[in-house]
DNA sequence: GCCAACGTTGGC
DNA sequence: GCCAACGTTGGC
């Protein structure tokens, strides 16, 4: 089965890579997305089993912290249907919900590749994430790409 | 805190 | 269905 690779974003001081390494099974919910093309890669295209990039954003230094992988189906994300949640959408319903999330397990933690390397190196001009105005939580990331990361940027 | 970029909302 | 106003993201 081929599998397909993402980046995802998360703030540090909502969701690190050291609070997913302490999690119970070292996996996470990844609650709060509220865009709808992000939901969609999350339900139409992601597999159990996908490469994850895990990405630190919105801190001092943003950048790739660690990589993971997709743990679960998709499935409703609770926040939305808890008033006290920043997350709450009064117009989603648990019979109709509205945001789904996956959940994701860390494979490890990486030395930080921050956004500027990722910008400064050539042949990742073409990643997504990196490309003018982006601003999805969640993009998808094309094989080379994965690749020229974890084989030759990551020790 | 600024602001570019882009998504969403709602009047019409 | 258009599009202006508004809100959000996220780097800097």
């Amino acid at each position: 089965m081929t599998h397909r690779y993402w980046l995802m974003k998360s703030e540090p001081e909502e969701a690190s890579i050291d609070d997913l390494a302490a999690a119970a099974h070292q996996t996470l919910p990844w609650t709060g997305v509220r865009n709808y093309q992000a939901r969609n890669f999350m339900r139409d295209g992601m597999k159990i089993g996908d490469g994850v990039l895990f990405y630190h954003s919105s801190c001092a230094v943003p950048g790739i912290a660690g990589l993971a992988t997709v743990a679960s189906t998709p499935y409703p994300d609770p926040t939305q249907f808890d008033p006290k949640s920043k997350y709450f959408d009064p117009k989603s319903t648990p019979e109709n919900p509205r945001w789904l999330l996956v959940d994701v397990k860390l494979d490890r933690k990486t030395s930080l590749i921050p956004l500027t390397t990722l910008r400064e190196t050539p042949e990742l001009a073409q990643m997504q994430v990196l490309t003018r105005g982006n601003r999805l939580s969640i993009t998808p990331v094309a094989p080379e790409h994965w690749r020229y990361i974890t084989g030759r940027m990551l020790k």
